[in-house]
DNA sequence: TATTTTTTGAGAATCATTTTCATTTTTATC
DNA sequence: GATAAAAATGAAAATGATTCTCAAAAAATA
């Protein structure tokens, strides 16, 4: 990861800082969908100065920079994760916020036959698709 | 539209006022998608008196009673449309903003297979598709 | 190391959306 | 149709996520 972000850094002509370096290490090991504030509270734990206008600000580089995705996967705010070399889309519960990830070969040849019917040129896919996980299912029945 | 509003509203006990048959209007003869400001706009012209409050109030239920669905095309707000009785997506351009609406069996199809894999009851299906519009892909080009 | 450039922290600002509450409209009842 | 009860509205304040400002600190460059 280290090596990465300096890489992206030079490359850009960004500087290498301590938060940024902390900041995409929780991220990176987190291994899942985190957001901001949650971010936050983690990075204080390690540097207690650290305010959360640099968690946003840092966010919105690294993703510019591609090393991470912004997902909505819940109503009001955005949730980050390392950028997988698989793209993958979200399966998430409407009742707990179980969140399962998923990847599909259908997706994807449904992207290129639309880049095809529509001559766009698409570099983006983000399909969220929503429902009862298992276990709500269940508890939804009696009523 | 009133017939429909008329109809859900009693159905769910809610009452069926002038400010509602309005929004629902101008959602429908939108055609399109409609951001709460551009609504609350094109409301006034009609109902001076009428407020956000109001339009944000109204829209969260209309999207409650399944008559409307919300999508986050851009970054900051969400936009809404009548909701179509076949499901569709959007394809978005990240230069100039065009949206296409499309629909694709391939889709419905993963929903399917994810269903059964996953063993969830799935209720909702939200795929954005971004890219270059074929006008902005050849703007790009030259740089 | 000195100088320039970039980033940071802290708090204020912004923007979309929601809430509060007194007033008005709608519905249900007679 | 009048009236009481229930629900919705307008206006303004509140909220929550995110962005901006600016002086101070850190990093890159010479």
């Amino acid at each position: 990861m280290k090596m990465i972000l300096k890489k992206y850094c030079k490359m850009s002509g960004r500087s290498v800082t301590n938060q940024r370096k902390l900041l995409l290490d929780l991220i990176y090991r987190a291994k899942g969908h985190l957001d901001a504030d949650e971010l936050f509270r983690r990075a204080k734990e390690q540097q207690q100065r650290i305010s959360l206008a640099t968690v946003y600000r840092n966010l919105k580089l690294f993703k510019e920079m591609g090393l991470i995705s912004e997902n909505r996967l819940g109503e009001n705010h955005s949730h980050y994760e390392i950028r997988s070399p698989v793209e993958h889309h979200h399966l998430v519960c409407r009742s707990c916020g179980r969140v399962e990830e998923f990847d599909s070969p259908l997706i994807d040849e449904a992207r290129l036959r639309l880049q095809q019917q529509k001559e766009f040129d698409i570099f983006s896919v983000q399909l969220k698709m929503e429902g009862y996980c298992p276990k709500c299912k269940q508890k939804r029945k009696p009523s």
